[in-house]
DNA sequence: CTAGGGTTAG
């Protein structure tokens, strides 16, 4: 049964087989000195054990490749190759100094080898990101029939993750259940890492529940994997479940609950888990502190960001690139293209492909053209090839200040391949400035790249009945119901009085529905007199104008808004949270609404944070 | 002697 399984994962897992690269070992580049020979000689009087527990030591102690050569040299002339832990450790080192060349002759070489050897080897590659030679290795000790062992399918499970093969990962689970090895969790972290990473997050849930004991890896690896399936809020459950365990956090845990709540976009949690890591007295280093202006940004409080950005003793690019981002989000390009200049005078630090994106995001949200096509031109620079999100960014800044023809030209030379956000991206800017033709031509070309995205059939259909094809309507319609495709729902979450309140189209599920549609109603009623005209534009459907006026009431961020409003106390701030982009009709609800009501609001959308303020919106009209 | 989980965009 077992043979059979081994045989089935070799046939599925092997695409390719290549040779074993040689190389020149380091070993050979030196010649042995004579008081290293001395020396050596001396301690071969000793008794073995001793001496092969001094070169251990001697080996753990190398700073570098070229000391772990010497020793390798002294080793092999005193015979101690043969002693397969003073070769293992050896084999480890030149694995750990990324020597791996090195660690591949030295494995040719070894005429015993044992268990430790193989997995040796299989984390060398995996350490230098080599996963394919990694998996290669692997079957190596599948076709060999040595025993599978816990230490090396860890890492060969972790290549599969990096490579998000979930197949030849679900055959490495297969081979583990078979053999009737006791479940271990280094094992089962990886491969609940593993689902969750090819998005598999049934998979890894299950895998999960069923483990007989879970260790503070395992916890902290599925509450990383609700996050990462866009369940953040299951993490934060899975956390205090954890902690109710008797499970103390570590720094890893931690970062990863941080990582949970800058996804929820909840303040609250966002200040019980800081209050949190002050009340332990967790360090905050690099990751700690980066992952801390993510999440602080991300929840609405860009200053709570810079102050922990302040506060931090080393900071990396990330760091930088996280807090210029936390500026974007919130609008403010002019402290994030300060940060930026800031950024420039520490040398040692260069600004990557991230820190770009960031800052061109910081411009287009702001309406910053000029800045934003400096910066793109800086890119050069610093030898940075603009990618397809460099490009999605100058897309929308175009495009949203009314360039459709310059962001036009720019799609049409564009030397990257375009993807869905890009054509949205043009999509929106067609809508804003109601270019028919252009945003026909987004539309197709996104229902060209993601057939099965409801919302593009949708949009497309729209467009077409904005200008009176009817027949091309139909058409879409028809293609749409063929391949059985379901709109998805948008949703909005609203924090009220430290808890979360989440809204959809038309919902009527809220306890306080009555009142919710009530105040809308009001609401409506009042800032239709200080001006606000629904913009219809938006509606997504084939229907009368009147209907349509009808629809756009139901926005599910209208509703939170209006629960806002009867929720919390008056001159209290109103944070809302959109899944998808906030409609250009919404936008002008809220501009009205906080002119109005006299009440902040603050809404996250798409990442991007609109703060409306007695009627205007900290990022002008570029919504 | 060898092993699992953690930071920035979209």
């Amino acid at each position: 049964m077992l043979r059979n399984l081994r045989g089935k994962f070799l046939r599925f897992s092997s695409n390719t087989t290549t040779k074993l690269r040689f190389s020149t070992s380091s070993a050979a580049a030196y010649t042995v000195s004579d008081d290293l020979h001395e020396q050596s000689s001396e301690s071969s009087q000793a008794s073995v054990s001793r001496d092969t527990g001094d070169y251990i030591s001697a080996i753990l102690s190398c700073k570098n490749v070229i000391d772990v050569g010497k020793i390798h040299a002294q080793v092999i002339v005193n015979g101690f190759l043969q002693e397969l832990p003073v070769a293992n450790k050896l084999l480890y080192l030149y694995a750990q100094f990324r020597a791996i060349a090195d660690a591949e002759t030295l494995f040719d070489e070894m005429s015993v080898k044992d268990s430790v050897s193989w997995s040796v080897m299989v984390g060398g590659f995996a350490k230098t990101g080599d996963f394919f030679n990694c998996l290669r290795v692997f079957r190596e000790i599948v076709r060999s029939s040595l025993s599978l062992d816990n230490y090396t399918l860890p890492i060969v499970i972790r290549a599969c993750r990096e490579k998000r093969d979930s197949v030849v990962g679900g055959l490495i689970h297969e081979l583990v259940l078979k053999s009737g090895m006791d479940l271990d969790s280094y094992v089962c972290a990886a491969l609940v890492a593993m689902y969750a990473k090819c998005g598999m997050i049934d998979d890894a849930c299950k895998l999960f529940d069923q483990l007989p004991k879970r260790d503070l890896v395992t916890w902290t690896v599925m509450i990383g994997a609700y996050a990462d399936s866009g369940r953040p809020d299951e993490s934060w459950v899975l956390f205090e479940k954890m902690r109710n365990e008797g499970i103390v956090p570590d720094r890893a845990a931690i970062v990863t609950i941080v990582n949970a709540c800058a996804k929820l976009g909840a303040l609250h949690k966002a200040t019980i888990v800081h209050d949190y890591i002050r009340l332990m007295n967790f360090p905050v280093g690099v990751i700690l502190g980066t992952a801390l202006i993510d999440m602080h940004a991300k929840c609405g409080n860009v200053d709570a960001a810079r102050e922990v950005f302040d506060s931090m003793k080393e900071r990396n690019v990330i760091s930088w690139s996280a807090m210029i981002a936390a500026y974007g989000y919130h609008g403010e390009a002019r402290k994030a293209l300060e940060l930026f200049q800031m950024m420039m005078l520490e040398r040692r630090l260069s600004p990557n492909e991230i820190t770009f994106v960031s800052l061109l995001n910081s411009c287009s949200h702001a309406g910053f053209v000029e800045e934003g096509l400096e910066m793109f031109d800086l890119m050069a620079k610093y030898g940075i090839r603009p990618n397809v999100k460099h490009y999605t960014c100058m897309i929308d800044l175009l495009g949203r200040a009314g360039r459709l023809d310059e962001a036009s030209e720019m799609i049409e030379t564009l030397p990257v391949e375009k993807d869905e956000t890009l054509w949205g991206s043009f999509l929106g800017a067609c809508r804003i400035h109601k270019n028919v033709e252009m945003a026909e031509r987004a539309a197709m070309s996104l229902l060209e790249l993601q057939p099965e995205n409801s919302g593009h059939y949708i949009l497309l259909s729209n467009i077409y009945a904005n200008d009176g094809k009817w027949e091309e309507v139909a058409k879409v319609r028809n293609l749409m119901n063929q391949r059985g495709l379901k709109k998805v729902p948008g949703y909005t979450w609203i924090e009220a009085n430290n808890r979360t309140h989440r809204f959809k189209v038309g919902d009527r599920t809220h306890p306080k529905s009555k009142e919710i549609y009530e105040s809308l109603r009001d609401l409506t009623d009042k800032l239709e007199k200080a001006g606000y005209v629904p913009d219809t534009n938006f509606v997504l459907h084939d229907v009368d104008e009147e209907v349509k006026v009808g629809m756009l009431s139901l926005h599910s961020e209208k509703l939170a808004l209006a629960f806002g409003l009867i929720a919390t106390p008056e001159g209290s701030l109103l944070r809302i949270t959109k899944n998808l982009r906030v409609c250009g009709d919404c936008h002008s609800f809220f501009k009205f609404a906080s002119l109005v009501t006299r009440r902040e609001v603050v809404v996250r959308d798409a990442n991007r944070f609109h703060c409306f303020k007695e009627g205007s919106c900290s990022c002008g009209d570029y919504w």
